[in-house]
DNA sequence: AACGATTTGTTCGTATGTATC
DNA sequence: TGATACATACGAACAAATCGT
């Protein structure tokens, strides 16, 4: 009928912090404290405060102890904009400089493969045909912001976009270099959003634990031209705990606010 | 250097999981096995196992043993649709009509509070002025799909919408009810999508492990009316690990499949 | 730079409770 | 009811990270 003793050590913590006696930042008695506070051993108070950090309420650092975790103040990217721009790095530009952050994105990574089965779908072409594909770290502020892959089938290069395959930015933007170089006209994309757990190239960039415990947010954009098809799949990875996405439908005023 | 135990343990069981050798659904070896095995303790081996739980790739069942998580179809809700409706349930009936599931809403249940400064933020209110509030549990084949709570200011039912404070569903949708009784007509609306851990209700409702493994996604939306004015605000929160969520933007074609 | 004190991290062994078959 | 398997709890020891002296 009771709660097992973990769990209710937990709760008392957990009840101490959202009554405010104990602040944001602030530290927790040690393990050998509570372990005489509540008169438990030190492994089912270490339980205790494990469930706390799977619940993103505290975190532990090693010869430190452990503290509550600090409000984070989370960065909101715009999913809807302009239906002829923003597949690569447009709405990362607008969004960066519109909340006077410092953006930095690394130089992109060129790789040339062969599409598996799934982006294969998403771009509709045959499983196995060649893929561009650029890959960049993007910070803001200097702290890991998302990872950004994007695919372009190897045939956009041939008709003669070539800076496609070289490892520099695209200043511009793709979507207008594609435009201007082969004449692809955006004409609307589709964001798809999923929420799933790190993976440990992820987890490192992010600074994240590697047990899981946080989630990462992907969103995959596939844009396309006047005829309907697909020419471009972007993937980008954020780190759930520190970022939030907007949709705006049909006519809302600017310059809501942001909720915490 | 070495990594400890508990995660090469991890790592070996990871690794057998994604190259197949343990499909989905399989059960693995018992705790005394695998000590066995790793020539560990047993608590050793929990907390390996224990790991991947967190990871999301395996569940444990007492008197049952562990095994490899099924795959799971996920239900994509598409956020954009018609500027003019689809605050409350529209959205819900016609992607779930499209998928040809069987939703079911529960009664509202209908509570008239006072707004919190978060809350009257949102609705541009004072803090401390009466909203309604109506929420309804939704689930699609009989499994929870979502926890729905919509608010809407007191003023609209003094100036003649009245089933708002009626435990009724309204069938016809809000957006429409609303239009048709007081002549308020939605313009557009905000969706703002975040990602946290669930709170106790939302773990038992959605048949989650209480200790915050799986996280929610909670979407809430402003609706707006022809003066740029919020009129309501409609919190959804799903489960991530069965839901994600499409945004077209532009011309998009129809009948995109669904993304593993 | 070195050292000791403090604090969390890992690993073991053991015992008992609870859920399932 | 008994057997099996996971859940909880205790105690102990050593390792590793951090900080102040």
């Amino acid at each position: 009928m009771v709660d097992p003793m973990y769990r209710q050590i937990a709760e008392d913590l957990r009840r101490q912090i959202e009554a405010g006696e104990l602040a944001h930042g602030a530290k927790l008695r040690t393990e050998l404290e509570l372990r005489e506070k509540y008169n438990a051993s030190r492994n089912t108070v270490r339980d205790a405060i494990k469930l706390l950090t799977t619940r993103g309420l505290v975190e532990t650092r090693p010869g430190q102890g452990t503290f509550v975790v600090q409000k984070i103040v989370p960065f909101i990217t715009t999913l809807t904009g302009d239906p002829g721009a923003g597949s690569d790095g447009d709405i990362y530009r607008n969004e960066v400089k519109a909340t006077r952050r410092i953006p930095d994105a690394s130089v992109p990574r060129v790789e040339i493969q062969q599409a598996g089965s799934s982006l294969a779908e998403e771009l509709r072409a045959d499983e196995g045909s060649t893929v561009v594909s650029r890959h960049q770290e993007r910070h803001i502020d200097g702290t890991p912001w998302s990872l950004q892959t994007s695919f372009y089938p190897l045939i956009l290069v041939q008709r003669g976009a070539t800076r496609l395959i070289e490892a520099d930015d695209i200043q511009q933007g793709s979507v207008e270099y594609l435009g201007e170089s082969i004449g692809i006209k955006q004409v609307g994309y589709r964001d798809t959003v999923k929420v799933r757990p790190p993976d440990a190239i992820e987890a490192r960039f992010f600074g994240l634990a590697d047990d899981g415990r946080v989630s990462v947010i992907e969103i995959r954009r596939t844009a396309f031209d006047e005829g309907g098809e697909p020419f471009s799949l972007t993937v980008r990875v954020y780190s759930a705990d520190r970022n939030q996405f907007a949709v705006n439908v049909g006519s809302v005023p600017v310059g809501i606010s942001e909720v915490s």
